[in-house]
DNA sequence: TACGCACCTGACGTCAACGTTAGGTTTCGC
DNA sequence: GCGAAACCTAACGTTGACGTCAGGTGCGTA
């Protein structure tokens, strides 16, 4: 029984992409941009991920997949969750702080806002645009069944 | 009144892209990706647009936006419902192009349900991704009026 | 009919998001 | 303790979807 992992639940790479449909490049590339970083290393160098990051990776995947945003982008959104999260960690409660922590919130806030109008705006979209084809669909179903008149403006 | 379309209607580059939030060369590469074609051209080489090809952008745009299809993608789209189209507009009705047509409308038929399908996927999981941001929101909102606890694991 | 703007055809440039190759090191099952 | 497979860094290559420039032509209007 070799127990490959040193802290419980790290990860290699390899485990990582058991998870998500990614290559190690990818990997290697949204640490390179700022996306994500190993929470460790081997004594050889070989990096090591925790589950958090592998949750990151999918909130990644979603928002690239789903709503079409940049990396660049993407890095902004986590960058205010995660100024707020690290805010929140740190225990430092004086005045000062309070007013940072207002204002990371605030600026999360907002993010979360544009996201979800993003998100509104697209189901909304799409919803329509499922409709037209759907209408489409039940066209060239009845003109299968029933083939066509020279005239489609004649109604029957 | 210098009225400047040939044919009823026509329209110049300039008049469509006063319509779309495209750029001429845009325009063109479409056209070198065989995705739309200028329905004709004046006696100089300017190209003529009609409105259908309008109408084919807005589809193309909506495709590429919503779904985020690749150009490849969407000229097999276009491709199969305008086999179909030009089948329907020949007149010819032998028992050759029935069985034709039989095949065009079923392959549209099939491109069709796997566009809906592949809408359907995506309103569900943007759907599902809006509410996640929005509890998100309603937390970080709920955060900034009562400020938070040190172990949010305490339920009160 | 002259002028300015729109348009034309190449052709090369760009940018994001990785892919790929080279040349070496680490890890792990046997 | 050894060999195959996984991993490393560094660097250059690729692909899709256009942007941009050069050098010339067409078009509408004053």
């Amino acid at each position: 029984m070799t127990v490959t992992e040193q802290e419980p639940g790290e990860l290699t790479v390899e485990a990582v992409l058991r998870q998500l449909p990614l290559t190690p490049r990818t990997l290697r590339y949204y640490e390179e941009v700022g996306l994500i970083a190993p929470s460790s290393r081997t004594s050889g160098g070989h990096r090591l991920y925790d589950q958090k990051t592998v949750e990151r990776l999918q909130q990644i995947l979603r928002l690239k997949e789903n709503l079409g945003v940049s990396l660049q982008e993407i890095r902004e959104i986590l960058d205010a969750e995660q100024a707020l999260d690290a805010l929140r960690q740190s225990f430092h409660q004086n005045r000062q702080d309070h007013e940072r922590q207002l204002e990371y919130t605030d600026r999360y806030i907002e993010v979360l806002r544009q996201l979800i109008e993003k998100m509104d705006e697209k189901i909304e979209s799409v919803t329509a645009m499922r409709d037209r084809y759907q209408e489409r669909l039940q066209k060239s179903l009845y003109f299968r069944e029933n083939g066509f008149r020279k005239n489609e403006t004649e109604g029957e």
